[in-house]
RNA sequence: GCGCCCUUAGCUCAGUUGGAUAGAGCGUUGGGUUCCGAUCCCAAAGGUCAGAGGUUCGAAUCCUCUAGGGCGCGCCA
C-alpha cells in the first residue's frame, strides 16, 4: 500500500517537473508513513515539506500542486492537505478489506518477502564456551539470535545459523584439569580442589563417566600431582596473598599433561568437551533453537588457517615485533591500542583465531555477517573490524548485535543468580520454571541493547499482565470461535466470506485490517534494523486489536454473509499471529489451559 | 583516566528514514459479561522525553557540553 502511494506521488512529481514547477533531476526519497491520528487519514506524506525549499514555494501551495497532479486510484478515497503541508491519504474501504484476501492467499508466506539474494547471511549466536551448562544470560542470546535469524529469513534472506565452539585454549584446559581432579577425588585421592577450577556438579558427572571407562588407569597419587605446584589462593577468593590461583592451576594443567601423556590428556579433554557440548546442543534444541553449523575453533589451528591469517597480516605490513611478541597495528584502523596476535612463547592469541574465523566467514561467501554478542564484548568489535579492514575486507558487512544482560526477578525481589560460587542459574532451570514460550517471548521483548528485567512471577502468570498469554490467548480465542461456529452448524465458508468482505465496515474491523496490512512492512523494517523485539510489540498490538474487536462485536451472527466475512477476518488474524509467533519461536496454541483445570 | 552503551509517566518499557496534540502494560480510581472462554474489554488521572546549548520550516530522535547508571580497557577466552 505504501509503495502504491509512493508511485502515485512519484508520477505527480514527474508531471510537475515537466512543467518546471519542481526542479528537474533526481527526486528525493518519497516519504509515506502511517498517520498516527485518524483525523490525518490512513497514510501521510511530508514530500511537500521536504521539497518546498528547492522548489521555492510555500509547502502548502506545493502540496496543492502535487495533489492536483495525482493520478486517480481506486484505492484512494480522498486526499487532504493539512497542517504545514502534509498530504493525507484516506483509503477506500475496499483497499483495506482486500488485505484479508492477501493473507488467506499467502497463508504462512504472508509477510515473507521473496528471496532477494543468492548470497546467504550468517548469524552467529550463543557461542558460549563449552565449559559448563548454558545459563540464563546465554538464554537471551539464544532467543534473540534465533528470532533474528528467523526474521532475516522472513525478510527474504538466505540465512545460515552458526555456533562458534571455543574448543581450544586455557579455559578448556582448566575444564580438563577440573575433570581429572574430580576423577582423582572419585578414585579416593584427598583432592583439595583449586579455587580457579570449575566447581559445578556437572564436572563430577563427567569424572564418574571417566572412571566408568578408564577405571583407575588415569589415577596418580595426589602427592605427585601437587609436587612443586605454587600454592593456591585462599578458598574464599580474598586478597590475602596466600597464593596465586592462576599459577596454581597452570601448574596443575602442566602436571596433568606430563603424568597422563598427550593421548590420555586429550581423552580427558575430549570427554569433557563432548559431554558439555552435547548438553548445550540438547538444551538449545529443546528451546527450539537450531543451527546449521557448529564451527570448531580448534579446526582453525589444525587447518593452518590461523597461521595463514597471521601471515597475511605480516606480509601486508600490519604486524611489528615488540617484547618478543607480534603485534597487530590496529590503531591504524581506529582501535584504541595495538593488539598481540602471537605471544612471546610463539602461541597465537585467541584474537588471532578470531581473525582467522572472521576472515573465513568472508571467504565462505556470506553477503552479510551478523554476530550476536554479549554486551561485555563491545570493546572487542573495533579490533575485529580493524583486522578485517587490514586484510582488505569490507568491515561494514559485519554487524554486531550486542545483547545486554537479563536480571531475574521474582516479583519485586531480585532472584538469586548464583546457587553456589560462580554457578549461575541455568537456562534449563529457567525453562523448567516458566516454559519455553514465556522464556523466548520475554527474552526478545526488549530491545537487545536494553537491560532486561525478567520477572519469573509474571512469566508464569496467566493474565493480561503476561504478554505471552495475552498474544497466545488471542490465537486460541479465534480457534475457539471457529469451533463454536462449527458446533452451531456454521462452519466458516471461505468463498462466501471473501465474497462479502465489503461488509467489514466497523471501526474495530478497520483498525484490525490496518494492523494486519502493516505486518509485511514491520518484518522488513525490523529485519533491516536487526530488531526482533519489534515483532513482539507488533503481536501485542495485534492481540489488543483483536480482543477489543471481540468484546465490541458478535462474530457468530445469523446473517451468513456477515458472519463469514467476519470469520474470514478472524482467520486472517490468526494466520498473522501464527506467522509472527513463528518468527519469535513461540508456539501458537489452539486452546489455553483454564485456571479451573488446575484445581482438583 | 580513556572508550562504548543507556537515561521517556509512580514501576517496566515502546516510539519506524527528524514530522502534526510523546504512546503501551502494570499500579491507582471508576465502569462493563442473560451473548463467540472475563486468561477479556472501556474510561480517567499521571510527562520540563536527565539538564543546558546548537542545527532547521519542525528535535525524544542529529551535534556539543554537564550530571547519573551499566560495561569494557590482559602476551585470558
Amino acid at each position: 500500500m505504501k509503495s502504491h502511494l509512493c508511485e502515485l506521488l512519484h508520477t505527480a512529481l514527474q508531471n510537475l517537473q515537466a512543467q518546471n514547477i519542481v526542479a528537474a533531476g533526481a527526486l528525493p526519497d518519497i516519504g509515506v508513513e502511517h498517520a498516527r491520528d485518524q483525523q490525518h487519514g490512513d497514510f501521510a506524506s511530508n514530500i511537500a515539506l521536504t521539497l518546498a525549499k528547492s522548489a521555492q514555494r510555500k509547502p502548502r501551495e506545493l502540496a496543492q500542486q502535487i495533489v492536483a497532479h495525482l493520478p486517480a486510484s481506486d484505492k484512494v478515497a480522498r486526499v487532504e492537505i493539512a497542517g504545514p503541508g502534509f498530504i493525507n491519504f484516506f483509503l477506500a474501504p475496499a483497499a483495506w478489506q482486500d488485505v484479508v484476501n492477501a493473507i488467506l492467499d499467502a497463508g504462512a508466506a504472508y509477510g515473507r518477502a521473496a528471496q532477494t539474494s543468492a548470497h546467504p547471511v550468517q548469524v552467529e549466536f550463543v557461542s558460549a564456551n563449552p565449559n559448563g551448562p548454558l545459563h540464563v544470560g546465554h538464554g537471551r542470546g539464544a532467543a534473540i539470535g534465533s528470532a533474528l535469524a528467523n526474521l532475516l529469513e522472513a525478510a527474504g534472506l538466505k540465512v545460515q545459523r552458526e555456533y562458534y565452539v571455543n574448543d581450544a585454549g586455557r579455559q578448556m584446559d582448566i575444564l580438563a584439569a577440573s575433570v581429572w581432579l574430580r576423577y582423582l577425588e572419585v578414585c579416593g585421592e584427598p583432592v583439595v580442589f583449586p579455587v580457579n577450577g570449575y566447581k559445578g556438579a556437572y564436572v563430577y558427572d563427567i569424572a564418574r563417566a571417566l572412571q566408568q571407562t578408564h577405571a583407575a588407569r588415569l589415577r596418580h597419587p595426589l602427592s605427585d600431582v601437587m609436587r612443586d605446584a605454587p600454592s593456591d589462593a585462599a578458598a574464599d577468593d580474598s586478597v590475602g596473598g596466600s597464593g596465586d590461583k592462576e599459577a596454581h592451576i597452570d601448574a596443575l594443567i602442566a602436571r596433568m599433561k606430563t603424568l597422563l601423556g598427550a593421548d590420555d590428556c586429550r581423552a580427558v579433554f575430549d570427554l569433557g568437551l563432548s559431554t558439555i557440548l552435547a548438553d548445550i546442543r540438547d538444551d538449545l534444541a529443546e528451546f527450539g533453537v537450531r543451527y546449521d553449523h557448529w564451527f570448531s575453533e580448534r579446526s582453525l589451528t589444525e587447518s593452518g588457517a590461523v597461521q595463514r591469517a597471521v601471515e597475511r597480516l605480516r606480509q601486508s605490513g600490519h604486524l611489528y615485533e615488540s617484547g618478543g611478541a607480534w603485534w597487530f597495528r590496529s590503531t591504524a584502523f581506529g582501535d584504541e591500542k595495538d593488539r598481540v596476535v602471537v605471544r612471546e612463547n610463539g602461541q597465537p592469541t585467541y584474537f588471532a583465531s578470531d581473525i582467522a574465523y572472521h576472515l573465513g566467514k568472508y571467504e565462505r561467501g556470506f553477503e552479510r555477517i551478523v554476530n550476536v554478542w554479549g554486551a561485555d564484548h563491545h570493546g572487542y568489535i573495533p579490533r575485529v573490524k580493524a583486522a578485517l579492514s587490514a586484510l582488505g575486507e569490507d568491515a561494514a558487512r559485519l554487524h554486531v548485535v550486542l545483547v545486554q544482560f537479563a536480571i531475574l526477578f521474582r516479583g519485586k525481589q531480585r532472584a538469586q543468580m548464583s546457587t553456589r560460587a560462580g554457578e549461575f542459574v541455568t537456562l534449563r532451570s529457567l525453562r523448567a520454571e516458566v516454559g519455553n514460550d514465556a522464556a523466548r517471548f520475554f527474552y526478545v521483548m526488549r530491545k537487545s541493547d536494553q537491560h532486561l528485567d525478567f520477572d519469573l512471577e509474571l512469566a508464569t502468570s496467566r493474565s493480561n499482565e503476561n504478554p505471552v498469554y495475552y498474544v497466545q490467548y488471542a490465537h486460541a480465542r479465534i480457534c475457539s470461535v471457529l469451533k463454536q461456529g462449527e458446533d452451531k452448524g456454521w462452519a466458516w465458508s471461505s468463498v462466501r466470506g471473501r465474497a462479502h468482505l465489503d461488509l467489514l465496515v466497523e471501526g474495530h474491523e478497520r483498525k484490525l485490517l490496518a494492523t494486519l496490512a502493516r505486518y509485511p512492512e514491520l518484518i522488513e523494517a525490523a529485519a533491516a534494523l536487526y530488531e526482533p523485539h519489534q515483532v513482539a510489540y507488533y503481536l501485542m498490538d495485534l492481540a489488543t486489536d483483536f480482543h477489543t474487536y471481540y468484546n465490541a462485536l458478535q462474530f457468530l451472527v445469523t446473517d451468513d454473509n456477515l458472519r463469514d466475512a467476519r470469520l474470514s477476518l478472524l482467520v486472517a488474524t490468526r494466520q498473522v499471529l501464527r506467522n509472527g509467533l513463528n518468527v519469535l519461536g513461540v508456539s501458537a496454541p489452539t486452546s489455553m489451559q483454564r485456571d479451573d483445570d488446575d484445581e482438583k
